[in-house]
DNA sequence: TAGATTGTTAATCGATTAACAATC
DNA sequence: TAGATTGTTAATCGATTAACAATC
């Protein structure tokens, strides 16, 4: 079974941001806080963070408050980030490519194993420390080092092939910037976390738009 | 006042992604489609899709269900992409590239009017048909072209001044790439869209953690 | 001890699902 | 007309907020 397994989408969607700010805490010097300082400072309510931080256990004292520092060192347990899974990533066009060379994989719980592209002009290309493997060797990767992640960076038309063989290959976790539906065809038996960077542009367009409306209409009232 | 101004996120959110998989249907010749049959392909339950489309009003037939190419332009101008909003990006590193050569603001809404950064050895370089300008230039570039909407491909610690800055040049929406907190800052008065990479990928890590001890368990068992 | 703040239960709010009358 | 499927209202479910006793 899962270690918590009652546990709802919305308030592991939280923890990372949880995690973020107790960081910059943490930098700051700020030795504790209460939720209700917490709650100010992060956007959310005060009932909230002891409703969610109290999924995992009692992390805070009465009277007190929560230790900044432990309670950043419990959600980082939490969320496992000291596991680092091995993963690898798949296509080393200009978003492979920013990914690789922005992210820091090691603090968000993952290693990154190697790099892949079918495309002969980028195979052996290097990128930080990685040199880009050709795709055609990608079975007899997953067979000796065992990647459980793959960071998905290929065209759409590509995805559901590369998928069905990392699958079987023993991969069980997609960061997916395509827009290829692993959900749909795979269930509960992998882990996914999309990206949609269209959608969210396509989110923004409604909400520049409705802003846009409401100020022109008060300008001419 | 905004056009549609009680219609909730969770709404507006899976509005996208409708649009996306209706413009798929069209090409694969699909005329019509019932809520049942749509619920099916996009993963959602036929009532809810009946109640997020009366949001905005009676899109379908009864008896017949909805034309796949009128609930696509239908959507379409629900999120005003004909509108196509003058926005500019700032930041020219990796992820900003990626960016400029990869999304298709036109289909999203939007129209790219330039590209910024301070960076010397950045500034002249051309991405596309954009050359890369100096930041110095920005207040006198919102002057002149009044960009609406702008995409932050910045560090964090350059973006609270460069935001101030394009909000009072007139800038009202926001693509946010950074961990900068906008919505705290500035309320209401404009519209963010916040892309958390990391806090996306540390999700993806107790989601994959969780899975992947449970399948340890059921071996072990 | 007195004050503060958690952990937790109860109340509210919102979003999703179910049901069905309206109607094509 | 009969069958199908919407638009819409009512029921359920889940998530957020409020309240307060426990306790540091």
């Amino acid at each position: 079974m899962a270690k918590y397994p009652g546990v709802s989408p919305s308030v592991t969607r939280r923890l990372p941001r949880y995690y973020r700010f107790l960081g910059e805490l943490m930098k700051k010097g700020v030795e504790r806080i209460s939720s209700r300082e917490f709650a100010e400072i992060i956007g959310l309510t005060a009932s909230q963070i002891r409703q969610d931080l109290n999924c995992f256990g009692g992390f805070g004292q009465q009277g007190y408050g929560y230790n900044v520092a432990s309670l950043h060192n419990a959600i980082g347990n939490i969320m496992q980030l000291d596991q680092k899974t091995p993963a690898i990533l798949i296509g080393a066009g200009n978003l492979g490519i920013a990914i690789t060379r922005h992210m820091e994989f090691e603090k968000r719980g993952f290693q990154l194993l190697a790099i892949f592209d079918s495309n002969p002009e980028i195979i052996g290309r290097k990128i930080r420390e990685w040199a880009v493997q050709d795709s055609a060797g990608l079975d007899a990767f997953c067979k000796e080092h065992q990647p459980k992640a793959a960071i998905l960076c290929i065209p759409r038309t590509a995805a559901p092939a590369i998928v069905d063989q990392l699958v079987r290959g023993g991969v069980r976790g997609f960061w997916n910037f395509t827009h290829y539906d692993l959900t749909m065809v795979y269930g509960d038996s992998i882990a996914v976390e999309n990206v949609h960077l269209g959608d969210s542009l396509m989110t923004l367009s409604f909400y520049v738009n409705e802003l846009l409306e409401s100020e022109q209409e008060k300008q001419t009232t």
